[in-house]
DNA sequence: ATAAAAAAATACTGATTAGTAGGTTACAAA
DNA sequence: TTTGTAACCTACTAATCAGTATTTTTTTAT
């Protein structure tokens, strides 16, 4: 039982890690199995079908992760524009795991499969939703506390700042890493703005 | 030589459709060939190979656009802030061509193409970089006459306005087309906030 | 220890892929 | 009208793809 665990897992990782750099439909699970030492046997003992395989990493992968590293930072009390800013620094700048040239895996994602797969669409809009949620209540609650404006729109707010993250992420790919310091400095702006 | 360069012309427009709206990897020859009614024989003495064909959607049909519809409404002398809130709502409500379920075809290109393919990436740079050009333009143009805030940064704006858009049209993919309006709300409220 | 079931290995299939080889038609200039 | 070439057509190939059938090994329960 355990040690199946753990080939799963493996598999799962890996092919993250190839996705994220090379795209879904580009990742073969010959090259899967290849990098993973795994045979294709065993892949498909443990998935049934290449797409399941790409639900469990959003179910498996990506979320425990948006918790970790996306959500968690905005669930404390301080001021909410402070830990929005914080955040996307960290994100873009500190974490040595997203890649400028990889972009977001989850907007890649989204990008790559949401026209033609539906179940995709489903499992990636909780994902995207859950984030965007817990912020939108961070500036609620910054706003009952007297850190953010009582004109602000929390919600389209947090649209607001999702979008300029994920286009970031995008526009980033195209080279230039000085795009992420420049948009986090026009971002600092935006955030004063709302009070 | 007229009617060489009108088939030329149909395989590059019906593949640009095809690959607006599953993709670039996803769309195979034999489709294009089938939805055009293009022989095989035909493609290949137009286009070298399915990459030369993809670059030359971006430099014959995406430039021509961009220059066309993003770029020329940004040229005027009126007020490049309201100016530029005119451009996104046109680009996102009123444009017929542009679907939200697709998001934007320079966007996708970019998801999908850069990691692994460097001209594919320098094209793509020149596209974008001379639609900011412009907009950074307009943005100093609007300085010098009043329209725009002395303190602002128009490069550093003009890339945060861009990440926006970029980022909404991805996160539109993914069903909610309320998305568009409140974006399009805090643009404006942003856009405001440049004086 | 042994039977049963879980996990993994091997070797394959049929479909699809980008691309090619070689021939045919259409059209221009001479 | 002949001839050369631009444009196009048909039929194929080799590689790769996701997925399967069958067998073997490993683990677990008794």
């Amino acid at each position: 039982m355990k040690k199946a665990a753990a080939t799963r897992l493996t598999i799962l990782q890996k092919a993250f890690e190839l996705i994220y750099a090379q795209g879904y439909q580009a990742t073969s699970i010959d090259e899967i199995i290849a990098t993973t030492q795994v045979t294709k046997g065993a892949f498909f003992y443990h998935f049934k079908n290449k797409d399941e395989m790409g639900l469990a990493i959003i179910e498996e992968i990506l979320k425990p992760t948006l918790t970790g590293s996306f959500i968690q930072p905005l669930t404390s009390n301080e001021n909410p524009l402070k830990a929005i800013y914080d955040l996307m620094y960290y994100l873009l700048i500190k974490d040595k795991f997203l890649k400028p040239e990889y972009g977001c895996p989850a907007a890649n994602f989204t990008h790559e499969m949401t026209s033609w797969n539906t179940h995709f669409s489903k499992a990636l809009n909780e994902l995207t939703g859950q984030w965007m949620q817990v912020m939108t209540q961070a500036l609620e609650r910054g706003k009952k506390q007297g850190w953010v404006g009582k004109e602000v729109n929390p919600r389209q707010a947090t649209l607001f700042i999702m979008s300029g993250y994920w286009g970031i992420r995008n526009l980033g790919k195209l080279g230039n890493k000085t795009y992420y310091t420049a948009y986090l400095k026009e971002l600092k702006r935006y955030l004063d703005q709302l009070r």
